[in-house]
Order: structure tokens, then sequence, then C-alpha cells
DNA sequence: CGAGCTCCTTAACATCGTTAAATAGATTAA
DNA sequence: TTAATCTATTTAACGATGTTAAGGAGCTCG
């Protein structure tokens, strides 16, 4: 009755949340919105469909956290550009995987990126460094939370592989004193780790601003 | 009879470069082995296991091409490091996204692990902004080649809806110029924008090295 | 010779994504 | 008003998947 697209993904990305991306199945998704599994075929085309209708409403939704402020400068915005990529993507239980695994074809999602760009081209870059710029810090989120939500799984809960104690007996205590202290900086404060990441890439872009690149 | 870890994961390892993460199955697999499914059951507890050796397979052939060399600078090698990084994912077909899923519990692993932050350490880095650095490479790495195989799968082929003409149909041609210009760049010559972003966070690493990070 | 261990097969299970066909209810056309 | 059409779902089923249980062949060693 009352079933369109926008609900079936609404309810999928609660489930999402629920049982990560490798527990959703349509039947669950079904039963959620007391319907049979095959019913979810009239609304999308198959499963991956669906995960791209999640993914791009995620995005969708979010994408106001990641528009350039028109008076911010470029540096600083980029820093604003990142961590709320970051947030966006720990909205959602597995949601850089999620994303990573889509093609964003959502067509709203192609004028903030003419912003993005133009942030950049306005304060001086050439279009294709603005390109590198922008691309350079969306991989580095994508891959820093996607490793962040394997040690994370949502808010909270840590998976017992990595907990500091097993890792220390693996690695032995005196032989190698820097991969065992890593660890108490890998595993624990992603926010600061994060945040130092994205400022050296920032600072990165803006030296290498002049000298144009391939260089 | 001869069949063991090894060379189970090394005929998965061909298997998936055929069929991709997708589509590698343990009843292929076997198939490929001349042997049943379960037979896997022997020798890994599930399929994820046979993944995580797979993944820790692939980079413990590989990591010598990411072990600092003794003479060199630290900024020479960490460009050698996201280089080699690369290449060791592009190996395999969906080789970023297979690593990114997977706990590499591999102990051989730590060693490469203290060399490189041993290599910034010396170089005058603290610790915890040797990981920062490390890490940080890493991320954008992995997150650069996830995107990258989801457009080449593996090496020549091109998904449709990535075509040029494809986006910009989408797009329009007029409003968003700069996005349509951006497709130039992001679909190809892969090679170009990665080491242009690569050298953009080492020089982000060089110039926060004295300024300590969290400043 | 026989007990036990190693490694594989046969058989089966629950579950999954997906398709085909039937069907109820609403809307439209004659 | 009735017949036809369209929308949105159900029922039933298919092939495939990961995984487990039980059994059996072949080797090793007491």
């Amino acid at each position: 009755m009352a079933l369109d697209r926008t609900i079936v993904t609404a309810v999928a990305l609660e489930l999402l949340d629920e049982v990560g991306l490798e527990g959703l199945t349509l039947r669950q998704l079904a039963a959620r919105l007391k319907v049979k599994a095959p019913a979810i075929y009239w609304h999308f085309k198959n499963k991956q469909d669906l995960i791209d209708e999640m993914a791009s409403s995620v995005f969708r939704n979010g994408v106001r956290q990641i528009i350039p402020t028109p008076g911010m400068k470029w540096d600083r915005w980029a820093i604003a550009y990142g961590t709320g990529l970051r947030r966006i993507l720990l909205l959602h239980r597995d949601g850089a995987k999620m994303i990573s695994g889509t093609r964003l074809t959502d067509n709203s999602l192609y004028e903030p990126m003419e912003m993005a760009l133009r942030k950049f081209v306005d304060a001086g870059f050439s279009t294709y460094f603005a390109v590198v710029a922008l691309s350079t810090i969306y991989s580095y989120v994508v891959g820093f939370v996607i490793e962040e939500q394997a040690v994370h799984r949502f808010h909270g809960e840590r998976i017992e592989s990595y907990e500091p104690q097993q890792r220390a007996l693996r690695i032995g205590t005196d032989r190698l004193p820097l991969a065992l202290k890593a660890g108490d900086y890998l595993f624990s404060n992603f926010d600061r780790r994060f945040k130092d990441g994205l400022k050296l890439v920032v600072k990165g872009i803006a030296i290498r601003r002049g000298s144009e690149a391939g260089t």
C-alpha cells in the first residue's frame, strides 16, 4: 500500500544499523515492511539497486554538511569537507563500505561537486589540481572510515581480535616496540588521528598549490 | 591429498582474478582443486578464514616492495611505500576491497610495520606522528584503489555507467562545467592522479613534521 | 593386525537473491 | 454499471550459497 522507494530505503537503513551490510537480507527487510520479499522487486530492480539508493539517500541527506560556505577560505573548508564526509559515513553501520561499493549516480550530487571544485578553482588552483585535491581528501576519508568501522562496527563495541592485549600477545613485547606502541594510537581515539591526518593532507594541498601537479 | 592451505589460497587467488570477490564461491574453488566443497573446511575454519589468508598471502608476497631501504630518505621512501602498496592491491581483482575487509593478523606483517615506523622515528618524528603519517598514506592508498578498481575492475575493461559520454549526459553540458571536466581526470590516467595525490600527502607530512600533531 | 589419525566425500539444511504466475484492489473506459 | 486495465502484492518455486554431520578411504604406528 503506502510502500515506495523512500520508505523501503529508510527502513533498509534502520535494518542496516542493526545487522550490518552482510546481514542485510531482503526477507528481513520485507518482514519489517509487513510484506513478502518479492514485493521489494516492484520498487527496485534488484538488491544492488536498493543499496545504491540507500547510499545515495545517505549522501543526499548529509550533503549540506559538505557544501562550501561562500565566505570560508579554501583550506578551512577542506577540513570541514573531510570532517563532514566522515560524519556522513559514520551515520550508519558499514557506511563507508556501503558507499565505496556503490555507484553514486544520483544527479543531485554533481552540483555539490561543482561547488566544491569551484571553491578550489576560485582560490587559484587549476581544474586538474582541484580534482586531485578533492579526490585525495575523499580517498583518505573513505579509507580511514572503512578501517575505523572494521574496528568499531558501530558506536561503542569493539571487536575481540583488535583488543590491545590480544595484539600485544601476538607481537611480543621486546622485539617490535614501535609496532606495539602503534596499537595504542591505531585503535583508540580515532577522532584525533583522523583530524591529524586530515590536517596533514590539507597542508600538503596548500604547499603544492603553486607548483602545478605532475612536477 | 596434496592439498594444503598454501595451495588452496593460491588457487583461490587465481579464481578471484576471474570472477571477482562476489563471484568467489567455495564450490567453484573446490572444483578447481578437483575436490568437493566441504574439503575446504578441513583446511580453513570458514570462508572468511580463507579470505583472510588470501589477503595475508598477497601482503606477505608483496611486502618486500614496501620495506624501507636503509639509505633512503624518509620522504622518498614514503612515496615508494604508497606506490608499492597500490601495486600490491592492484595485483588481484578487487584486491583493495579484499584487504580492507580483512583482519591482517599475520604476525609477519608486524616486522615491516616496525621498520616503517622506525624510518619515520629515526627521521625525527614522534612515535605518534609516525603512526599518523603511515596510516594516512595507508588510508589514502586503500581508498584510492577501491575507487580505481570499481571503475577498472581489472586491467583494461571499464564499466558502462562510468563511460564519459554517459556521465556527460547525466550532468548536462552547461550548468556544471567543472564537474563535467572532472570526469576526464577522475576516470582516466589513474597513475598520474594517484601519484599527485600521494606527493601531496607526503609534502603534508613533511611540513607538519616539526609542529607536533594535535596543534 | 588393528587402532587411530588425516583428509576427503556424500548427504543434507537453512537461507539467500530472484523469477514466474496468480490475485486482490483500484482506476479507467465503454 | 460493467468490463478492461493497471498497480502492488502474494504464493510458489528455482538454483545457488555457506556450512554441518556422518561416514569412509588410506596411511601410520603400536
